[in-house]
RNA sequence: GGCCGGGUAGCUCAGUUGGUAGAGCAGCGGAUUGAAAAUCCGCGUGUCGUUGGUUCGAUUCCGACCCCGGCCA
């Protein structure tokens, strides 16, 4: 660094994350009181434009008021994914920093968190061709055979890839289709794409019945707020099935699944809490494995001024970031 | 009140021709590289309603009682 022309040190980036319904957007709105924060979600359900109910999606009132990034970036006919939100979340984290604001990362799509933190390999996106082509495979030899073809290119892959894991076949058959070389191979090439210090919050609940509370409860507020419509809505556009990823997320799924009249509605909610739990659960697995996570309970009352300490070092006023 | 069903895991149920029991769901733990709110893997001790009896041994057979349905009064 030249002393007679000091850059200052990039600060490092906010992460605010935790599972599902544990308060992670009411605590970035408190935090924006007091810093220039621009909100950058990580969600991949809240990327979907008319999903707004069910992927408690901030309001206008509140986008209005801290301005907030990824959100409606997608049709539900779309796939989404993580490649594009590293894309994305990297654009939008340059955009605000290029305005002397700073971004606070805050959701709990963690596959998406890894992503940008700990990168993604090169690998071809998705494609609807080659998926259509194996799924049509699987129909007539079965995904065990496919597993067993998965093993004659690549063996590391399918040593790693459970028989019963369609999908992570199907990927890495895919990879292997369009690219000619192993999965496994590729992923050695991982590497961030932001070369970046984070520094990360989690809300992780010591109390479990709580968080079943809490996440039945919200349900039951997102039917009273007209979930069932909007889901209806969706399914009125005629363009959307059960099988895209937007409609396979938890709530929509099985509210779909209601209407297409599988089973009642009390059978769905039922169905959608329990899923939203086992969200939940994953969420926190994903959490205990990640590494330099200061966690916080989300039901303690204090948390609040650990988090804000946890993560002031990244919002450090603008004068102070951008002064020589 | 009488008759008929039924009372087994948190829930819905199966089962034991007498040797103390197992599925689905829920729950818990784990994996996770462009579908990830997805996908997949692992984990099953519970006064077999209560209480007497028969038996080497009863959740199972017999009796009484309690509870929940249904039908009849």
């Amino acid at each position: 660094m030249n002393p007679a022309n000091p850059s200052p040190a990039p600060l490092p980036i906010a992460v605010l994350t935790g599972p599902t319904g544990t308060g992670k957007s009411d605590m970035a709105l408190r935090l924006a009181d007091e810093w220039p924060i621009e909100i950058v979600s990580v969600d991949s359900a809240q990327v979907y434009r008319g999903m707004d109910i069910g992927s408690a999606k901030p309001d206008a009132t509140t986008r209005a008021a801290v301005p907030h990034h990824l959100l409606d970036l997608a049709d539900p006919s779309e796939n989404y994914s993580a490649g594009q939100f590293v894309r994305d979340s990297t654009r939008a984290i340059e955009d605000i920093e290029s305005r002397g604001r700073v971004p606070l990362l805050v959701g709990g799509t963690m596959l998406y968190l890894r992503a940008l933190i700990a990168g993604l390999a090169q690998l071809p996106e998705g494609s609807e061709e080659i998926r259509a082509r194996i799924d049509a495979d699987a129909a007539r030899i079965g995904w065990a055979a496919l597993h067993a073809r998965l093993a004659g290119v690549d063996a590391a892959a399918a040593a790693r890839i459970h028989p019963n894991d369609a999908q992570r076949i199907q990927r890495a058959l895919e990879v292997y289709e369009a690219g000619g070389q192993p999965i496994s191979e590729l992923q050695r090439t991982t590497r961030s794409a932001l070369a970046r210090e984070f520094v990360v919050v989690a809300l992780l609940p010591g109390n479990r019945p709580r968080l079943h509370e809490a996440l039945a409860r919200r349900f039951d507020q997102m039917m009273a707020a007209g979930f069932l419509d909007e889901v209806r809505r969706l399914q009125a556009r005629g363009d959307l099935d059960a099988s895209l990823p937007a409609m396979r997320a938890v709530g929509y799924r099985q509210l779909w699944s209601h209407l297409a009249g599988e089973y009642s509605l009390d059978t769905a909610v039922e169905r959608a809490v329990a899923a939203t739990r086992q969200l939940a659960k994953r969420q926190m697995t994903w959490l205990r494995s990640m590494p330099n996570i200061q966690s916080f309970d989300p039901y303690d009352e204090q948390s609040f001024v650990g988090v804000r300490e946890t993560l002031k070092g990244a919002f450090l006023p603008r004068s102070e970031v951008l002064t020589p």
